[in-house]
DNA sequence: GCTTGACCTTCCCACCCGGGCAAGGTTCAC
DNA sequence: GTGAACCTTGCCCGGGTGGGAAGGTCAAGC
């Protein structure tokens, strides 16, 4: 099949295809007389994988490593689990980080009246020294303003430590 | 000053205050007989600005708005405090997205013995139609992993809603 | 056989926010 | 005058993908 049936069948686009070709994910496609490349089941299976890894976040270093762990049919699954653990690890700092901001700019918000006059404690805190950016948390945790509709994100989902 | 001067003031890169300039947030900056940048205490003042409000992850749109907001004496808190409350979303929903990621990929580990044997589900749910995949989250909530040291991660820092 | 439209090819540009480097000019102290 | 430290512009790089241009190919219909 042609690279838009493949695309099409693994669930990506046929640029996508091209791309981790090009990107060494996938080997040098079979070609048809005229240049174009012709894929069969297994590849399409490997585009699947790819994109269900890039689904859940692997950059294309790692499903390079990734792969050669499939590939690779003795590697102990030890390998797996670890690259996928590094990668949780980086996720759960990301997290941590873009937590940080947003409870920083919950309490800007938290601040400012948001009525018609013009003085706005998010202006003043990004112009002026205010210690609120300097993100100390007061005691007993952050303040918990009302939320109309809370969606009950899942937390406190960990798995083991490295070894 | 120069630039580098008022970089370091600022506490931010000389290039990025270049940069800047370049995405029409700072103006064209007075120049010296030979070419040299110059800038005075109120350019510091708005890099600064700058400065703190990527610190907390506006966009350069985003602040190229902030600053027509500071810029105009009579505007309205109001403004300020919808744009930072539409930042705001679009960071909680960032977290999310991750978090969902994390979660996924947290069940896969969870999965994994990780082991010296070749069986791994972390590689067979990203090849095969494994509906641990699918996000499909148990009754009673996710399984929660012993961890060895809980961040203790602020939740349910939220802004009230959009009016 | 010819046209048409859908497909394929490669290549380049764009995003975002800078870091890094190069080649060259300027300033200041010694 | 000379060297160090600054400044200038400009280009390439990252990551992962979309968009589009310019051109070749295939299959169906006339």
């Amino acid at each position: 099949m042609t690279i838009g049936e493949a695309a099409e069948r693994a669930g990506v686009s046929a640029k996508r295809i091209r791309h981790y070709e090009a990107a060494g994910l996938l080997g040098r496609a079979q070609r048809s007389y005229a240049g174009y490349r012709l894929y069969n089941e297994a590849d399409v299976e490997r585009v699947r994988f790819i994109g269900r890894a890039r689904h859940v976040g692997f950059s294309i270093p790692q499903i390079r490593h990734l792969l050669s762990l499939w590939d690779d049919r003795s590697r102990p699954a030890q390998d797996v689990r670890r690259l996928a653990l590094a990668h949780w690890h980086a996720l759960d700092t990301q997290i941590s980080e873009l937590q940080t901001l947003a409870d920083t700019l919950a309490r800007l918000i938290e601040h400012c009246q948001g009525d018609e006059r013009p003085d706005c404690p998010i202006l003043a805190a990004l112009a002026g020294g205010d210690p609120i950016l300097s993100g100390t948390t007061p005691v007993g945790g952050p303040p918990r303003p009302a939320m109309d509709n809370p969606p009950e994100r899942s937390r406190n989902l960990r798995p083991e430590p490295l070894e």
